[in-house]
DNA sequence: CATAATTGTTACTTAAAAGTACCTACATTA
DNA sequence: TAATGTAGGTACTTTTAAGTAACAATTATG
């Protein structure tokens, strides 16, 4: 069985790595297709998203949600579980936002517009 | 330069891997001589103990003081700026408790005691 | 009947993160 | 003079995370 040498490693066992928190993001919004979240992810490979997706539904924060149809359509959204990251999920946009003010001077450098993309 | 799609990614480029954010929960708690900091985290090693503060120290989240002595005395601490983070170590220390005793029933089969090593 | 659309799987490869082992410095103490 | 304690550096190896590319399934459409 995983120890742990202080709680927070239980935390970073569910939302750590690259994407999980980024996805949570997008999440948190709206519910998304999957479709929809490549892209919002342009970064991201098919791959690694169904990857992450599974592992966040295995720990119960996301729902996964298929409707019979045909091309398959699959939404995904945060469960009961799963908003209970909103607190976190929220500061950590307001200090990533912050940060990038505070280290670029203008934030049109670093940012990729891609929200208009979905 | 470094692009991101989404803010939060600047976040988890800050406190994001395997050890940064538990440094920093230990942190919020005291100032820490690095030896104290390896003995709180019997996983870390010096390697990645001193990189990872490094990073930190770097990202202007931490800081270092030197005291003139042999055998020498390095202090860790959280800056202004570290502190910003208080509120997320936090959020996610709690989780991270909640998370455990969700998914445990008895957290001591989990959780490895070393508060008390220091 | 071939094509598109959507989500997902798999074997394989590459890149990044982390770990190992050994080294330095130096004043104090035994 | 040899060992101790503290913080850190480095070359190298291993492990883990992530990426690539090809394939499957299904039905409506042209």
């Amino acid at each position: 069985m995983k120890k742990y040498n202080i709680p927070v490693e239980a935390a970073l066992e569910v939302i750590g790595g690259k994407w999980k928190v980024v996805i949570l993001c997008h999440l948190i919004k709206d519910k998304r297709r999957t479709g929809e979240l490549k892209r919002l992810m342009p970064g991201i490979t098919q791959k690694m998203l169904t990857q992450q997706l599974r592992e966040l539904e295995d720990d119960g924060v996301i729902l996964r949600e298929v409707y019979n149809q045909v091309p398959p359509r699959v939404e995904y959204s945060l469960t009961d579980y799963g908003w209970s990251l909103k607190g976190i999920l929220d500061s950590l946009c307001a200090w990533g936002e912050q940060h990038i003010e505070k280290t670029y001077p203008n934030k049109e450098d670093v940012l990729v517009q891609t929200e208009e993309l979905v």
